[in-house]
Order: structure tokens, then C-alpha cells, then sequence
DNA sequence: CTGTTAGCGCCTTCAT
DNA sequence: ATGAAGGCGCTAACAG
């Protein structure tokens, strides 16, 4: 740590106690308006601050907030990241971000670093392959506010802060229908996570008030444990959609990776887009236009969430709202119509 | 924070005192095996965890990384940043990042905060509007380790890791005068940052060392200042190409963002690319193939970088490498050739 | 081998 | 209006 003056020092330089000092910089009334101002004076001067350690130690608080994520490495994350940031610097707050790459060992590992870390709470987006809940519950039980945000679950009673997946998928289902589409096939991840199920739910309600019949062959659940997998996972799914007797003229993807791996692999096995299989699906990047052919998206008010579900985390941390009840917030998706989703001919 | 368990409760518990549980959880040779044992078991027991901030006080370390960088939203970046995290965490130091968003002004702000905020060292890849690098040799010189990753500059002495730009803009614009191309065009950001006088100059040895005339209306440097302005600076620097007597019939690009919204303009522009004209450009996307024409594009190391750079700065912090002077890492870079560059017809 | 003590920088009573 | 003293949790020097 930076050896910087401490309120000891502006003592010794002004030949007052420290207790004076640090009233003066409290601007407490019980210190006369010269001294005070000499001592402020001082301290700008020196570029003071107070030690953060100290100060934690003495108040029991860190202002530091962990942040679990699936990776850093992921377009939607990283705005959802800025929000977050945005909102922690606003009240000065620190964010300590830790990754879980999908995996449930490794977030129970996270969050038992930020606990040790000493957080004053924590933001989560659960991992997919995460079925038990307990350490984080138990968390929050030892009075460690969490809140989640982006994907969320009802194992656990708390603020949730996400986008409309339902209506997300349901338009861009609609939409498809809408475009003269009929056999509508859904990729999806294999999680319990309600964000997968929210999905799917839209996808089969626009599908049923459009009077088109689920089937289920058209739907498939990719495992997301390692790139490579899902790759290999979603070339097998597309393949097999293909060789069906009644193949599907239309694709919804659900995550920002298989979308965008999906148009990569239809391209790569020689389909043509919109004409031989359309395609819509849920990813932020802004690449969307520059791919072949600009992919129509379903996007997500990503920075959004994350600074909501920032506000709401340190709301409860600073016990704002002490007697309200916890809320769930499901910020509007987007659709934005490309060239990937074009009228059928 | 967390009201966990202290050394006090367990001294109480174990009938012991302070002293001997720290030295024992310290692994102290001066505690009996059999104490430490009891020791040891109690404290997993009651998931004792030592509390940072009386630990940083104490010590005068806050085991705390500060990182500045110019976006969290920017492919590049977030995998630099994914090396910085898992070299830290492989070292237990936490990290806060800091975004400048390309701002001299705000990217000061970010360095005050984490000198405030008391870290341990500071990791930076400087804005591009940043000229006057004195606070950061005033942090430096009051005794925080800096290291500089990404953008390196020659203002502050010490360990530097970033991409072989030189080399990297040599190699593409070789691979375009490779493919037949010999009226090439560059784009650049105005920063006097090395990252662009680096890539600017492999550019041009690239064409002196073919016998090709470098020719200044071919070269123009975008400001970077505000995404909208950026977009219109490249929409205007193409269109003067395009109006050029002589037109150029490729295009070097030099960072990620600019390649991208060059592609997604020449296209917008109804340029056929490459026929019209070839692309090229710096950009880590994994997108790159998914484009329309799959973009062949300068690869940096990016997590590779980060985690050196983390390393690096851990070992300053720790003064492992006392003796030994500042070193400046360049890591290779790698030409993924793809349809955009495609040989001349 | 174990315990006592002091102090890191700050804030908060309680005196003066 | 200002100062003295204690304590947050931890470590390290020094005693026993």
C-alpha cells in the first residue's frame, strides 16, 4: 500500500490531536470553523485520504462488492459489468469480479474468496451448470446481502434484476412466424436456470397462439461445459435438424454464444441464410450487421441490469429500504430485424 | 462485511490466547503439533478466515490490484483482463478495474481512486488522449509499482508487455502486397501512444521493403473520442479514399474497433470486399469467421499479455526481482488470413 | 512452547 | 472547542 499521510501527520504538522483532525475532516460541529478549515486546507494540500483498511477495520464495512460471473469474456457479461461498474463507482463502491466458467465447484469457490475477502455483498449470475444453492444461501443467511442479476433463480428470496426472457422469445418466435416461418427449431442450453426455461416457454407460447404444434425434435439443449463442446454439440444439433424429414426452415438460438456460433456453423455447412434456414437469436454484440448475413438478435438491456442490480445490491447493504419487500425486475428485450430473418419466399 | 469468526473467538474457545492461535494458523515453528492441530481444526471448523482489511492494515498491504484500461466493453480488453484475474487470483491478489473510456481527464480520476483506495500496484494501458503521464510517475515515484500492458509508452521506466505491433502490421501488410495488393491504404487512431506509431511503421517498412511508395493521402488517423465520432471519421476517411484519383484497392486497419466498423462501413457502402477492396486489421473476435467476408485479422495474445503483465507486477509488488532492470516483453502476433484479403484478381 | 504487549489508522465516547 | 483513551483484528517483538 501507498505510504500516504495519515491523520497522525496533519496532527504533528498542525500541532493538534488526532481526534481533532479527524473531526475537522467530518466536518463535525464540534470544531471551530478556523481550525477546520486549516485542517482541510492541509489535507488537500497533501493529497490525504483515509486508509481504506482502517477505516474498513473500524466500521466493520469494506465497500467492496463481489461479482460473480460465468466469464469475463462474453460481450453480454462485459456490459452487464459496465453497468455494474458505473452504479458501484457512483457511490463508491469497489468491485472485486470473479469467473466461474459455467462451473459449479468453481463459484462455490468464488463466493467462499469473496466471503473470506470480506464483501460487503454479492451480485451473481449462477453458473448453468449450478443445481444447489446452499453456500450462497448460506451466505445470505450470515447477513451478506446478494442479489441476482441476468440469470435467475427461485431458490433463493431476494432482489432479481434480469431481462424479459419470456417476451424476448416469444417475439422473436413471433417474429419468425410473422416472416412466414412455420417449423421454428430452438436452441437451447441444458441448465435449469429459469433464463433457459424462460425461453423455451416464450418460444412454445408464440408457437401455440400461432396454432403451430411443438415438436419436440426441433428442440435441443446444448451443454455449455467447454467451447469446444458446444461446438461440437451444436454442429451435431444442426446436423440432425437438417437430416430430418421435415426439416426446419427457421432457427431461434437462446444464449450470445450459440447464436453466433450457430450462424458460424450454418454458414460453415453450406446453408443459406434466410433462404435455406432463417435465423434469430438472443447475443448484444455489435457485430450483429457486419456478419454473413447481418443476424437478426434479441437484445438485452445489458448495462441496464447490471446497474439496477448494483443499486438494489448496495440499497440493501446501506439498508435503505429496510421494510420493503424484495422485487423482481424483468427489463424489456429488444428485437432488431436483420437480414438473417427475412420474409420467406 | 461478514461478522465472521476472529482469532479472539477461537483463543476463547481453545482456552488459548491470540497469540498462539495467529502463530498457529501462521504455521509458527515456535507452536506444539498438537495445538496447532486443535487449532487448525476449529478454525475449518467454524470456517475462519482471517479479515482482510486488520490483515492490510497491519501489514500495510491491501493485497489489491488496480487496473486501468480504457473499456470493459471491447473484445481485446476483456481477454486481457481475463489473464490479468487468473494471474492474480493465482497469487491471491484481488483486483479493481478502472475504465478511462479513452479520457485523459477521467483516466487521472481512475488513478486517484485506486491511490486512495490503497492498492498495491497499478496495471494501465494508457487512453489514447493521454499525453501528460506525471501522475502516474507521481504514484510511481511515491513507491506504487507500475506496470504498463497493451499500450506501452516511453514516458515511464519500468516493466512493459504488450502485442509486437511492428511486427504484427509488418507481417499483414506483407501478406496484402503478398496477395497482389499494392495500393494500401492504412487507418490509425491519432494517439501518440506507440501502439499506433509501432503499427504505423511495420506498415510502412512493409512497403519500402517491397519498393512500394508510401503515400500520405492513403494514411489517416481516426479520433477515437466517442463512438458516433469515430464512426463518422472512418465513414469520411473511406469515402476520401474511395474518391482518390488513385484508390486504394486494400485496407490495413489498426485496432479492433476499427476493423470491425470498417468492414460493417464498406459493406453499408456496397463495396465488394476484397474485390473492390481487401481488409485487414487488428481485432481479437472470434466473430472474425462469422463475417461477411470472413475477415482476415491481426490476433494478439491478449490474455497472454495480461497475464504476464499481472506477473510481472505481483513480482515488483513483492520486490522479488530486486536487482533486476525493467524489462519490455513484445509477444508475437499472429495473421489469420481469411476471405477479406482473398489474392488479387 | 505459550502469553503479553504494542501498534497499524481511524473513529467514538468521555473528559477537560 | 479540543484532547485523551480505547478498540476494531491482526502480527511481531519480546517475555516467561
Amino acid at each position: 500500500m501507498n505510504s500516504s499521510v495519515t491523520l497522525r501527520d496533519i496532527a504533528k504538522a498542525l500541532n493538534l490531536s488526532i481526534s481533532t483532525i479527524s473531526k475537522a475532516l467530518n466536518d463535525s460541529h464540534e470544531i471551530g470553523a478556523e481550525t477546520k478549515q486549516k485542517v482541510l486546507d492541509y489535507a488537500k494540500k497533501h493529497h490525504y485520504s483515509p486508509n481504506r483498511m482502517a477505516k474498513g477495520l473500524k466500521e466493520g464495512k469494506t465497500r467492496t462488492i463481489g461479482v460473480v460471473v460465468c466469464s469475463l469474456d462474453n460481450n453480454v457479461i462485459a456490459q452487464m459489468l459496465d453497468g455494474i461498474h458505473k452504479a458501484s463507482t457512483d457511490k463508491s463502491y469497489q468491485i472485486i469480479i470473479m469467473q466461474s466458467k459455467e462451473s459449479e465447484k468453481l463459484e462455490t469457490a468464488c463466493l467462499e474468496l469473496l466471503y473470506a475477502g470480506g464483501v460487503d455483498g454479492i451480485l451473481i449470475s449462477p453458473a448453468y451448470e449450478t443445481v444447489n444453492f446452499n453456500y450462497l444461501l448460506s451466505l445470505q443467511k450470515s447477513g451478506i446481502p446478494v442479489v441476482l442479476f441476468d440469470r435467475l433463480i427461485d431458490q433463493i428470496h431476494t432482489h432479481k434484476v434480469g431481462a424479459d426472457n419470456f417476451k424476448g422469445a416469444y417475439e422473436a418466435t413471433m417474429h419468425l412466424i410473422n416472416n412466414g416461418y412455420r417449423k421454428i427449431a430452438h436452441l437451447n442450453t441444458n441448465t435449469i436456470l429459469s433464463i433457459a426455461t424462460d425461453r423455451l416457454n416464450g418460444y412454445k407460447q408464440a408457437l401455440a397462439d400461432s396454432g403451430i404444434e411443438f415438436r419436440p425434435e426441433l428442440l435441443r439443449s446444448c451443454n455449455y461445459t467447454g467451447a469446444t463442446t458446444l461446438n461440437e454439440n451444436l454442429e451435431q444439433a444442426i446436423k440432425d435438424y437438417m437430416s430430418l424429414e421435415d426439416k426446419p426452415d427457421a432457427i431461434f438460438t437462446a444464449t450470445d454464444q450459440i447464436s453466433t456460433k450457430c450462424l458460424v456453423l450454418l454458414n460453415k455447412l453450406g446453408y443459406k441464410i434466410p433462404e435455406d434456414i432463417a435465423l434469430i437469436g438472443f447475443t448484444n454484440t455489435d457485430l450483429a450487421e457486419a456478419m454473413n448475413p447481418p443476424m437478426s438478435t434479441v437484445y438485452q438491456p445489458a448495462f441496464e441490469i447490471g446497474q439496477l442490480a448494483a443499486e438494489k445490491l448496495i440499497s440493501l447493504i446501506e439498508r435503505k429500504n429496510f421494510d420493503e419487500g424484495f422485487e423482481t425486475v424483468m427489463l424489456p428485450t429488444e428485437v432488431q430485424v436483420r437480414a438473417s430473418s427475412q420474409p420467406k419466399k
